[in-house]
DNA sequence: TTCATAATTGCTTATAGCACACTAATGAAT
DNA sequence: ATTCATTAGTGTGCTATAAGCAATTATGAA
């Protein structure tokens, strides 16, 4: 069944006229015929008695009018208001992040997004474990390091860089370290994370130099790391994302400013990922592109 | 837009598997991917996450379940109570027929008719002028003479014999005509038409003579004609149908039994007339049917 | 009766829908 | 972990469907 052939008996039936219709919606009026005819066919029922100067419905085209027309608007009205749905940034948005960048970045910003989007309710799911894109019912999901998945789609969200940071009452105990070599006789806090717990790259001029490393401490969360670092527990490697506002009000000091350092596997970013890749709903792209933003 | 889709998204929605939905219906399973990418297309909404294994609703899919399932059903209710009501003889239906062949011949069947349909309501329309089938709203008009009108259809009903017939009274005051010369000298009542008002044809083993009459009484009314003949006004040429009863009863005596007569055009016949040559109602059918037998 | 216009039908072309064969993906069982 | 069975998605060719154009028929009005 063809609403179109219905939707063109709705018009002849308020018009009263095949070529009228025809012209309306840029049709042969061969083509209402033919609708009209298929329709009758489908029905087994003359919907209009006509002859080629008078159109009159039947009684049962009468019937058929009544029932069916609020039928097709209530459906027209439905497909519209998903369109809309589709197009303008509204509804409930999940977003999934890992615990820390969820807390240190993606809160704070939250602020602004209801501002600027306040028909969009945010829903931020903080885990550290892996969320189910799929059937968790998230819209947006924020992942760290390289691509995890490939029928998902993902934008780089922000290059990751990290540094070599210390509190200031670590190095007011201890030497400040003048190349990546004079870190061996210090306090080392690493991530558990293979790229991270046996060596870190160092870069700079052109130069690369690996440094085997034995830490002091190894953690399994970044979170964690930055409260011991803080607290004087030693030097370590941290995103820049996560220790931003530390550098700036002095919590932490940065070693090595003039060495690019990163873990074994230097490539990391974030990535903002979407569960389909075909129809990405509005409330999606908003909070991607503000984030890119 | 094609109601198809929308009913495999049902089915797919109420089963959960694409591959289920395509056995249920007889379908290739890429043909149902494709009728829901189709809607999901048309919607710009995805409707259906999935992978190979996990099939869920996206929240618009179940909104749009829950709004178009109904609508759906009810449309289809709608098609099949018109498809029935063609099927199965129900309803008003509108018969229109001269006046004296209305009170003599349907008038008289129509308790039976009533007993053998009692869902069908007759109306009876009886008019010696011409009704408008096409826009009188009538569904069985029955015609006398030759066939009316090229586009309607028509069956014949029945064919039409003239029988020359006088009262008793009548025949009692004159003498009893042996041949059609001998009519000559009786009082003749005639129809107004042309076909009967100048000549009587009659024909007999293979024989034909035509007399030209000249008419005592010329009546534009058959039943008025008839009712003259009853009271002894002559002789004059009836339709068979109008009054067999008559000859029956011996109001009226039939004269040159032997001698085939008619008018001067002699293929007349009673015909059923339909408006509209594709889609006959089930009730006129019944009624044509019934007439017939 | 003629005329102009409306519905219909035949014919041709373009589009859409389907099945088939194949690929990719994934959850479960081993 | 690896294999396996099953399921969704894609490319391709064929067929059915629908659209336009042109010609035909019919009919109400002048």
């Amino acid at each position: 069944m063809n609403t179109d052939y219905i939707k063109t008996f709705l018009a002849v039936y308020r018009s009263g006229s095949f070529v009228e219709v025809a012209k309306d919606q840029n049709l042969a009026p061969s083509s209402v015929s033919r609708s009209i005819s298929a329709l009758e066919n489908l029905l087994k029922t003359r919907l209009f008695q006509r002859t080629t100067r008078n159109l009159t419905p039947t009684r049962a085209g009468e019937i058929y009018f009544e029932r069916i027309a609020p039928l097709i608007e209530e459906m027209d009205l439905t497909h519209q208001s998903l369109i809309d749905a589709a197009a303008t940034p509204s509804g409930r948005l999940r977003v999934t992040a890992s615990v820390t960048y969820g807390q240190v970045v993606i809160a704070p910003r939250l602020k602004l997004f209801r501002e600027r989007y306040p028909n969009i309710d945010v829903e931020l799911l903080l885990s550290d474990g892996q969320v189910d894109l799929v059937n968790g019912q998230v819209d947006i999901a924020i992942r760290h390091g390289n691509l995890p998945d490939s029928t998902l789609v993902a934008r780089k969200l922000a290059d990751v860089n990290y540094r070599l940071v210390s509190s200031k009452t670590y190095l007011e105990q201890n030497e400040i370290p003048k190349s990546p070599d004079e870190l061996r006789q210090h306090e080392l806090v690493t991530f558990v994370y293979d790229n991270f717990r046996y060596a870190w790259v160092f870069e700079a001029n052109g130069d690369t130099c690996t440094l085997p490393i034995k830490p002091a401490l190894t953690i399994s969360s970044a979170a964690a790391i930055r409260q011991c670092v803080i607290n004087g527990a030693g030097i370590s490697l941290l995103a820049d994302w996560m220790i931003e506002e530390d550098l700036r009000k002095g919590r932490l000091v940065e070693l090595l400013p003039d060495w690019k350092v990163s873990g074994a596997s230097s490539d990391s970013a974030i990535w903002l990922v979407y569960p389909s890749s075909r129809f990405i709903p509005a409330k999606s792209k908003a909070f991607a592109n503000f984030l890119l933003n």
